[in-house]
RNA sequence: GGGUCUAUAGCGCAGCCAGGUAGCGCACCGGACUCUUAAUCCGGCUGUCGAGGGUCCGAAUCCCUCUAGACCCGCCA
């Protein structure tokens, strides 16, 4: 079989969509994928994940000669449902109201969903992800939806008995799929769309108590009618995203299995309502927590890309989520130390300094290094330092440590002097700070060793000369084991029971001090 | 009730989506270096690829059935 593209499953799903647009006969003068970002909870890395795939499906697009743009929706009209964890009580009063109406508690921008869109867009611009931003409440205020709304809620009757027969929810056999933004108290779920009123293009609507999760919403009695094109309401899910396809012109989208029936649905109504041919999808699984409980956005094991960006590098992320898309994955920050070498393990095969015997491989192993720089590899490899190597040495040196974490390196030969790792080191750094920490051993030191240890205090803190021996030497004329009296010593000195050959390290924190440390001990 | 994923060495995992000699890390064993703890380096062992069937010259990989576990949907968005 003759490679795809270059080889990587981006390639392959840009050439199912070509194939499907081709058949159904469309223009494809200019492609257009999208993104949807959740604006309700903080963006984990599952979002980012969506957006940054369906860039990856625009660049092997534009890598087959079409033109193609991404789209990054915010779902700002969709109502806040429960207060994420660690976000202030004072939302309370906000509740179900649209999340682009609600002040930002931390005062940065001019709404509490701008404040999560431009979280995940902050990571989109830091990994280099280029996208057209779009919002649900200016697509809504500006009725761009309006022929779409229009002809779902003329057939609202057949797309809720379709949606109990293709996924078992009655709810909108019985009610619209249109949610109105109350008018007198800005609330969304507790808005009951009565009727649509085709001729004037309006939703008689009513505002009553609501139950979501575990919260009881007071309504407020208002019955009002909305104007689908200028008076603020959005569609239900089961139905906007095809209502969005249809007027962006949408044709790829990829989406998480959680929300699988929806495609489904909306699939459906794009082709059989609306009469506009669905995207192209792929579905991926969730990122889970390391007991396989899935990230919530509104719960606390939430790994953003801000987080981890403090530790690794843009490619890392980039490689986590274009290795692959099946799959299951359980993600932790103890996966950073990983991604950051087989990042550096890529570069090699992509630079023919390792040999990959099997030419498809090969082919798949360059065309995801490719993908994991966006297509814009660089000319010559980066500096390689064993990432694992780095934490190790960050967590010995917390002093002054750039310099002397990079002064170690030179010395092991992994890299040369004029090498530039500050950035390496400094992610190194804060890994071992954050995830390193030692458990603080109680040192158990008997008499005979605290005499050898003040004789040894006294020996460093003249003239060193070979430390290693001073050590060996110093515990044998006290009678205590070396290999104890070399674990006493890296107890006082690293906190540890195990570390580098003392002698040498010895030298590099300096004599005195470590007599100094020595001598609190005894 | 509906759906998806996972199962590979003692442990943790990659390889599967484009079939071509079963891999990595840790652990373990041997060796080197060290009058010398630890580290380091070199070499080695470890497998009915969950079970059964099918396709194929060839299957961990593709197809079907089954078993076990996890997750999602069946509120809402």
């Amino acid at each position: 079989m003759s490679v795809i593209g270059r080889g990587t499953w981006i390639d392959k799903l840009a050439r199912e969509l070509l194939e499907r647009e081709e058949q159904l006969g469309r223009s494809l003068d200019m492609i257009r994928v999208e993104s949807g970002l959740g604006a309700s909870g903080i963006p984990h890395i599952g979002s980012l994940g969506d957006a940054v795939r369906a860039y990856g499906v625009k660049l092997a697009l534009q890598d087959a000669g079409y033109k193609s743009e991404l789209i990054a929706y915010s779902d700002d009209l969709d109502g806040l449902r429960k207060i994420p964890e660690g976000m202030p009580d004072s939302l309370k009063e906000h509740l179900a109201k649209p999340v682009s109406l609600i002040p930002d508690p931390y005062g940065c921008h001019d709404s509490y969903g701008m404040h999560m869109s431009s979280m995940l867009l902050d990571g989109l611009d830091r990994v280099g992800v280029k996208y057209e931003f779009r919002r649900a409440a200016d697509t809504y205020k500006k009725g761009l939806l309006s022929e779409q709304i229009h002809t779902i809620l003329q057939n609202s009757a057949k797309i809720g008995s379709k949606i109990a027969e293709m996924v078992g929810q009655s709810k909108y056999e019985t009610s619209l799929p249109y949610f109105v933004v109350c008018e007198n108290c800005e609330r969304l779920y507790t808005t009951q769309s009565l009727e649509y009123i085709p001729d004037e293009r309006k939703v008689r609507y009513s505002c009553k108590d609501a139950v979501i999760g575990d919260s009881q919403i007071p309504g407020c009695g208002h019955e009002g009618e909305a104007d689908i094109a200028r008076s603020l309401g959005k569609l239900a899910w089961k139905v906007e995203f095809a209502a969005r396809w249809a007027a962006f012109d949408v044709r790829f989208e990829a989406y998480g299995k959680d929300i699988m029936d929806s495609v489904k649905v909306n699939d459906w109504v794009a082709d059989e309502i609306l009469r506009y041919a669905h995207p192209h999808h792929v579905k991926y699984e969730m990122f889970l927590d390391k007991g396989g409980k899935k990230i919530s956005k509104s719960l606390g094991n939430v790994i953003t890309a801000q987080k981890w960006l403090e530790f690794g590098t843009p490619e890392s992320i980039l490689l986590l989520l274009y290795k692959r898309i099946t799959g299951a994955r359980e993600l932790g920050f103890d996966d950073i130390p990983g991604l950051m070498n087989e990042y550096n393990e890529l570069e090699d095969v992509y630079f023919g300094r390792t040999k990959v015997e099997n030419p498809a491989k090969l082919t798949k192993s360059r065309g995801l290094y490719e993908y994991v720089n966006l297509l814009e590899p660089p000319s010559v490899p980066g500096i390689h330092v064993n990432y694992m190597l780095a934490v190790e040495l960050a967590r010995i040196f917390k002093e002054d440590r750039v310099t002397r974490v990079v002064k170690k390196l030179t010395e092991y030969g992994v890299i040369k002097e004029s090498d530039d790792v500050e950035n390496l080191v400094s992610l190194a750094g804060r890994y071992s700070d954050e995830f390193d920490r030692q458990e603080t051993v109680h040192i158990e030191i008997d008499d005979a060793a605290k005499k050898a240890l003040r004789e040894l205090a006294g020996k460093l803190a003249g003239s060193p000369g070979d430390i290693q021996n001073i050590i060996y030497d110093t515990a044998k004329s006290n009678g205590v084991p070396p290999r104890d009296f070399f674990r006493i010593l890296y107890q006082i000195i690293l906190g540890t029971t195990r570390g580098p050959k003392i002698g040498p390290f010895i030298s590099d924190i300096g004599a005195q001090k470590t007599a100094d440390a020595i001598m609190r001990h005894v």
